[in-house]
DNA sequence: ACGGTTTTGTGTGTTACCGCACATATAAAT
DNA sequence: ATTTATATGTGCGGTAACACACAAAACCGT
């Protein structure tokens, strides 16, 4: 019986990590692993949500789709935090889409076996409402982030907050799919990923994008980035950030 | 003794409001009445909270404030929520500013009776988390709206937001306050205005703005505000919105 | 009634991004 | 190897919002 395989897993993912041994044991029987591949879509705007997803390798994207069709994104999550929050938030669904934007792992919990769980208070609760916090202050800075600086800019920021939350300096990502996610044309991301990568920060090419000079993105990106990534250090307690010194 | 001063005015907060009558009788005497004026400022980015406030007449913008000085609003809350949830969140600050859009009256309530009470986990947490749901619809809804449309829908959108959480029909605010909400140059918000104004949707005259057309405004905005409203319905269980059959 | 302040209105030139059209390059399919 | 699909590069006209500079009101205190 592969117990550990599971265990590992979920351990992948910093919020479960950080739990109390105790409180981890109690949880870890209803994980669930689930395996994704980019693209995919966990829900639908106002889908009920039936399970929460704990991503340990996975990134996901969410997505607020217009009637006209145009996306924009809201936030992303990486095995630092938690998809389907809005379940112990009193809400059972969500106004935007879930969608994989880089494929990989995650361990899944019953909707109802998190309400329980949370319902209990301890570590876990106290957990899933410091993500949440720092989901807040992702999501604020996106929406100033949108207001006031360049797609340049953005995509820095976005590079950014994908390969914290990636294993490998390369991102498996066409200009298309980034400029759905920064609500641009895909045109406009081609443009500043030129710019980038004529000052030596990334390097594009069809279908991937890799991260070449990890300290010149930062410095490249507008203070959004920092501003995020240093809540999460903050309230989560431990660093995603991949910046030296 | 006025108590019943202090319960009535803490009613006005719809939050409030929906407690059932055993659980508001036990937290009231929590509750201390306070005045703002407008443009006052309940806490810059960064502040340690030390209250929470449930607004009863006062209207509260988050603005966040960019190392250059420039501003966007995250979020409007008014009687239908509250200030400084990061409180419970476990957060003990915000990365943004809470400043009078309106001036009115709320009630503060301790940061440490708040976590007291938070953590008895009944209606009262319930509540406190619905509405920080919908409160993350909301900032979802200015990054999508900030991205994708116009001023003048925008300005639809902050308009109808606002006139949802004041008793009257007239807003005192100048376009130069309402540029800084939008994160938009004055200039821009007069001829917005203006546009708004030769379709008889408001009536803006030196500092106030007066909603004629309340009906026409929602139909000059963009989606943003009918998916907000919807939500926080949806969540709080009532329609602060004015929106008529 | 007066001068000072605040708020709004208007014009000019600039820029970032859009929408569209299409050329080219790279990968996958047969 | 040739076709087909996907991804990226490039050019051009259009537009919304910008920055800056003032003019014209509306209100305020004395």
């Amino acid at each position: 019986m592969p117990v550990s395989a599971n265990t590992n897993n979920a351990l992948r993912n910093y919020l479960l990590a950080a739990l109390p041994a105790g409180e981890f044991a109690r949880i870890e029987s209803k994980f669930e692993p689930v395996s994704f591949k980019l693209g995919e879509v966990l829900y639908e705007s106002g889908d009920k949500l039936d399970y929460v997803y704990f991503p340990t390798t996975a990134i996901i994207s969410m997505l607020y789709v217009m009637e006209n069709g145009a996306t924009a994104e809201i936030g992303i999550i990486g095995n630092d935090g938690v998809v389907g929050g809005s379940l112990f938030m009193g809400g059972d669904s969500t106004t935007s889409r879930a969608i994989i934007q880089s494929a990989g792992e995650a361990v899944r919990m019953k909707a109802k076996d998190l309400k329980c769980e949370f319902a209990l208070g301890g570590a876990f609760q106290t957990m899933l409402l410091r993500f949440t916090q720092a989901l807040m202050t992702q999501i604020s800075q996106t929406a100033v982030c949108n207001r006031l600086h360049t797609v340049e800019q953005q995509l820095c920021r976005w590079l950014l907050l994908s390969h914290d939350r990636l294993d490998s300096d390369t991102l498996v990502m066409t200009h298309d799919l980034i400029s759905n996610m920064l609500g641009v044309r895909r045109e406009g991301i081609t443009l500043a990923a030129q710019k980038l990568g004529k000052k030596k920060l990334i390097k594009s090419v069809r279908g991937t994008i890799t991260v070449i000079d990890r300290r010149g993105l930062e410095e490249a990106a507008c203070e959004c980035y920092a501003v995020v990534n240093g809540e999460y250090n903050r309230l989560l307690g431990r660093g995603i950030s991949r910046t030296f010194g």
